[in-house]
DNA sequence: TATGAATGAGTTTTCATTCAT
DNA sequence: TATGAATGAAAACTCATTCAT
């Protein structure tokens, strides 16, 4: 589908839209490289033979091999933030139901995201095995899955349909904790749909319910 | 305080046990350097450095490199498996706020293992990035600790104190990912103590009661 | 003078002649460095410096320094036996001075390759020292040339200018024996050419005449 | 057998023979190991295990592992420098007959020498490969032999049972050549004892008759 | 522009030899 | 005296990055 420029900006020429184009593959080729091998065990060579270039080719596209890491990351979680807006706003549910509903499709969209176990291996571990810099990066996605978390709770206790006692940061982040040790726990390699689906279920029950009632 | 030794068999020389404690010294080194800068940023000559010993000393007590990264997670999961075994039986509680006092005490001496960062990131992070069969063998600690989860569930599903419809394989996983996640959250830097105390709470309470009540 | 290429096959690019030039500039020159301080004591960095190259682009060429070494030592096992082959046909000769003539021009092909002391001190001395697949290989060529000479002495034997009662395989054995016993004590420093062609005339007297007459 | 020691000389003590068995015993095992594994593959710490001692041990008889190879070598160059001489004087033959019979009992005591193949590896592959001067100590063996051979020679001549027009020198080297080439070619893994006489006989038989005749 | 060739910095590992017990 | 522990020098090899075509 051919995107639509703004009045005023002239279309890329052809060649600009090749090498974005070009730009993609690499990206999407690392993307399963890092996945497969690692990044450190993944080479530059990899990446490039992937695509069907000279290595040399790739440094036209990035500056360097931590480079397209990082666009990668970068990538990665800007699709991860987005599913955790999409259509959904803090104080769009009024009820306890409306809540659930809302948090069953979040989870759902989640876990299609963190279905591709490549996405959690890059996120998860590769960001934080190679730098600092770039576990922080992930860190800031995590950070804002707390906050808005925090924030749908704060509307829910406000409204009445959470718990009035509830310390919303602290159970946030231990909701955000969940999701993230389920997505790794799916790293194993026995997992499959159904029983991802199930994990689902019973996390999102075990967060309403709890235990015991 | 002198180690007793069983009739029989010999007290190890004192060339044994300095053998013995400089290799402990050497795994200390590598559990520093590996948390540090991470399994490939870090050099054998680094460990070796901060131990005070020559660059072959070290291969005199390790086969390699990757040997000594599979010692330190070994004892990392051993002592892991212990926190989780300790002092607790899957049967051990009857009632309600016997359980309750037992997951806090769990969720404590898990907390203290995990309160040095060092151990999260070399079991999360470093060995999943090294290699598959060393993030196996993590795992492996995973599902121990899912099953024995699991069995303290099945046991107060039975005694009437935990949910009857309670999924309590799937909840299992859901509990052990909390952990899990809130755990590799904690390698945030800006989490001091005392809320690492409010995020244990908040997570054992939305464990037993969930958001409503 | 310029290589003629059939027709159909295009031409190497300059860029495949310039890589197949500096592959044989390696392969001199560790030919040389080989025979001048031995396999071992030859470091793949020695071979680059004498071509004047960086150590790693020797890999870009080969596997690694045994993949060298074996590569010259195929070199001349294959010059040594097509000196060995060259215009000869073991029916060639139907008389006595014939089969003399030709064996004197063998020598002297032979000889023309083992004046390299290189040659005889790579080939007989590093290949064994390295290995017993490259010794197997060089044995190869000896097989080759026993078998070579038995064939000579057979047909010599059924024209009848050879002793009938010749046990032609192991007469060949010792022949090729000589001619390699001789090779290598021509590693002795001490001798020069004419030495040399003494030594060859009174190797083949010795083998059609024996010492007596 | 208790060796005599001659009046005046004061018999070692029980140390002192204890020192020198163990010496020998250690020259025993760095001859295996050297012919098993080459000089270079062959570690210090595998000939002191041979023996059962430590490596330092090792340091208190020989000087380095060269040293050692030196005295395997020169050991060698003794027995088979004996070999050479045993009962045989150059004179001591005066027909032709005499000096056959000569001839065979001295291939066949090399021939006993080499049928050890550890020797001929050791004397010459590994001698040659580590360093020139351990190869002029074997080439000096040679020097010995083709002199002596030559001296043989000459005496033949001179009693008029070998050819008049020999030319002595040239023929003795053809003839050490052959020897040593032999030897050689009796590393081959395919050659059994049978196939080993009749060499010898053929190379005698060559040496005397010639292939014509 | 795209490429493959070239590179050197860096790393793991081995082993002969010395030292302290 | 005998030993195992310690060592550092050396060496093969890899790979991200630059350069010349």
């Amino acid at each position: 589908m051919a995107v639509k420029y703004p009045a005023g900006v002239s279309q890329p020429s052809y060649a600009q839209r090749r090498k974005q184009q070009l730009r993609q593959e690499i990206l999407d080729a690392a993307f399963d490289v890092f996945a497969e091998r690692g990044y450190h065990d993944a080479g530059v060579a990899d990446i490039a033979a992937r695509v069907g270039i000279g290595h040399s080719t790739f440094y036209r596209h990035f500056e360097s091999k931590r480079d397209i890491l990082e666009q990668v990351i970068t990538t990665l979680i800007t699709r991860a933030a987005s599913a955790l807006n999409a259509d959904n706003a803090p104080d769009a549910a009024t009820t306890l139901p409306e809540y659930r509903a809302q948090v069953q499709r979040i989870a759902e969209a989640l876990d299609e995201i963190a279905s591709d176990l490549r996405v959690v291996r890059i996120l998860l571990i590769e960001a934080s095995g190679v730098d600092a810099d770039l576990q922080q990066r992930v860190f800031g996605l995590f950070d804002f899955a707390i906050n808005a978390t925090a924030a749908y709770f704060n509307n829910g206790r406000d409204r009445g349909y959470l718990r009035a006692d509830l310390d919303t940061t602290a159970t946030a982040h231990a909701v955000v904790g969940m999701i993230l040790g389920t997505a790794i726990l799916g790293l194993k390699p026995d997992i499959d749909t159904n029983t991802r689906r199930l994990l689902i279920q019973a996390a999102v029950r075990l967060m309403f319910d709890g235990l015991v009632d």
